[in-house]
RNA sequence: GGGCGUGUAGCAUAGCCUGGAUAAUGCACCGGCCUCCUAAGCCGGGGACCGCGGGUUCGAAUCCUGCCGCGCCCGCCA
């Protein structure tokens, strides 16, 4: 606990100046206890024995019996095992949330005022969302919603793909369909069977296939009316994009999307400074720019391709392109990419050349906020396009059913609009929270049952404690904007406990930002609601009879319920007053 | 073949960066708890050679190394 060794440490300073061993780093020794019985921060004396010539029995004994009455206000101090453990007092823990009541922002500091680009969700156009935008969505918006908390600039950007060689067989199959027909396809969603229909002409039908090309031949040209058709295609696709958004109840919206299509007049750029700076090589007919460092599979060195041999440019160009983009336009001091794992290759190259070309330079910071693949149930990763899809919508809209017939069944009297909010609330956060609160490198198995279960270490769990307290408020008579001023005052285990587990935010939210690692927020706010869980079991809040008691819990009730709102809603989630 | 990643109870995960004590959590399983602020809950219980072998260390799930399994990437798709 940090906190707890941060007002510790000049009690352990004077002990071991006393001691003698004031000049032997032993500040890295004071860390979180590992076993919670034994306390919350413990000193191991082991690597002290060698100095000392003495057991680390011994010594732990004697920081121990030195130091325990400098920390009397601060933590009970023992010795076991050659461990100085301190256990935070009550009065201690009751101070440290006190103050966190107090605070609007719970204790946490605003963290510094660097411009970022957080690149994130970038659907493809005409092509279906699937488990792999949810959690590039999911996992961007809440790294947005921190970020912007701790007070940085953030640029939204969503890299949506608008451009390309597959634009030509689109526009073509949308002529042959009729535009009205197929923009009412593409509007209510069907978007995969679009594409489909459209990738099986191109290859079955070599008239089709003609067309296509010389289709894609009049986009890059600019042909006005290849580009109104194209418009067509991208604009019934970001309406449908944006219904999904919506559902999702994520920041995106029109302004933050910054295509590829974006960035086509910068791609001459790229090679001409690529070329300037001498790193540009022809190979084979194509640009390319070797970053070094790599291989293929005959030891010979990997290029990365700026301009294909045909004179097209490909997507590392256009990556190139959002980097200069990011850097002289925006002014970014840095870039996130919220992008599957598969790609940490292609981002470790781009990032290695744009720094090499001079792109960005040491002042700017670039990270692969890697994910791991969305896998079926067999261990494979789930593909759209072989196999039925799972539509982003129809996955989103079966979370809310569920969650609207689980209210239905366990709280009868809430109904109406007021049920469906919270159904709302309840189906999409469950979805959200079971992405964010696994570690976002690993493969995990798509499971509808587990996505949508409301048991256990889920959004529901954290947002029934929530719901809890709004109703011990509610039957309460007083004013709850008065309860940040009463007093905590631990007494109970259970209060103890929940504080212990409260004063940590700060430091689990810092953790989870300087990592890009929403999971550690969540383990957090689930140890909260599960400490939660227990003091409202043995803890009587209401008519305890004691006022003072009274209002330390209802104080206790408060820090707790803002803390979930405050920590949930950094992760996109709400919290229902009832559900 | 090269590179990167991963392996923790029946299942799913956290802990690994920054080494510390009896490896934590959820699901499932077993046993208790609703005249009492929402039982989507609480309390108790069983269940793990932390992939395998070496090494470093007083001490290794954690660091190094070798092997094995799995996954991804390795030239004109993004």
């Amino acid at each position: 606990m940090k906190q707890l060794i941060d007002d510790s440490l000049p009690a352990f300073s004077t002990v071991m100046k006393e001691m003698g061993l004031s000049d032997i780093g032993w500040e890295g020794l004071l860390g979180p206890a590992t076993v919670e019985d034994h306390g919350d921060a413990a000193m191991p004396c082991h690597s002290l024995s060698r100095e000392l010539k003495r057991s680390p029995g011994d010594i732990a004994d004697e920081i121990c019996s030195l130091i325990s009455p400098l920390l009397g206000e601060v933590a009970i101090v023992s010795s076991i095992n050659g461990f100085v453990n301190l256990k935070a007092v009550p009065s201690w823990l009751s101070s440290k949330a006190s103050s966190l009541l107090s605070d609007p922002r719970i204790g946490v500091g605003e963290g510094g005022r660097l411009t970022i680009a957080v690149d994130y969700s970038a659907p493809n156009v005409a092509k279906e969302m699937h488990v792999g935008h949810l959690r590039s969505t999911v996992i961007g918006d809440a790294l947005v919603r921190m970020l912007e908390f701790k007070g940085h600039l953030v640029h939204r950007e969503n890299h949506v793909g608008d451009w390309g060689t597959p634009f030509g067989m689109l526009i073509e199959h949308l002529l042959d369909l009729g535009e009205d027909e197929a923009a009412n396809e593409l509007g209510v969603g069907d978007l995969d069977s679009f594409y489909k229909q459209a990738r099986v002409k191109f290859v079955s039908d070599a008239e089709f296939a003609d067309r296509s090309r010389s289709r894609v031949v009049l986009l890059q040209g600019g042909d006005a009316e290849t580009l109104r058709l194209w418009r067509v295609l991208v604009d019934e696709s970001m309406r449908y994009f944006n219904e999904v958004y919506s559902m999702l109840g994520v920041l995106l919206t029109d302004d933050d999307i910054m295509g590829e299509s974006y960035y086509q007049d910068l791609l001459p750029t790229v090679v001409e400074r690529l070329s300037n700076s001498g790193m540009l090589e022809n190979s084979e007919g194509a640009d390319v720019v070797f970053p070094g460092g790599w291989k293929n599979r005959d030891g010979e060195p990997l290029p990365m391709i700026i301009r294909k041999a045909d004179g097209g440019f490909n997507y590392s160009t256009s990556d190139l392109a959002c980097i200069i983009d990011r850097v002289e336009r925006l002014e970014c001091d840095q870039f996130l990419y919220v992008v599957g794992t598969p790609q940490k290759q292609h981002f470790e190259m781009v990032f290695q050349v744009a720094r090499k070309a001079g792109f960005m330079d040491d002042r700017h910071s670039s990270i692969h906020v890697n994910f791991g693949s969305v896998l079926d149930t067999d261990g494979r990763v789930l593909k759209s396009r072989e196999g039925e899809v799972i539509k982003l919508h129809d996955l989103l809209s079966e979370a809310v059913i569920r969650a609207n017939s689980a209210i239905e069944e366990k709280n009868p009297e809430l109904i109406g609009e007021q049920r469906n909010n919270v159904a709302s609330m309840v189906g999409i956060g469950a979805v959200k929270y079971a992405d964010l609160s696994t570690e976002r490198t690993k493969d995990y198995v798509f499971e509808w049952e587990k996505m949508l279960s409301f048991e256990g270490n889920t959004a529901p769990y954290l947002q029934y404690a929530h719901a809890r307290i709004c109703s011990i408020f509610r039957k309460w008579a007083g004013e709850r904007s008065e309860i940040p001023d009463f007093e905590i005052s631990c007494c109970e285990p259970e209060e103890s406990n929940l504080a212990r587990r409260l004063v940590r935010f700060p430091s689990a939210l810092d953790e989870t930002i300087s990592t890009f690692s929403p999971h550690k927020l969540c383990t957090h706010l689930h140890s909260v609601a599960s400490a939660f869980a227990s003091f409202y079991e043995a803890c009587q809040v209401l008519g305890s009879g004691d006022e003072a008691v009274e209002k330390s819990r209802l104080a206790l009730c408060e820090l707790t319920a803002k803390q979930l709102e405050l920590g949930l809603g950094l992760l996109g989630i709400g919290v229902p007053e009832k559900m």
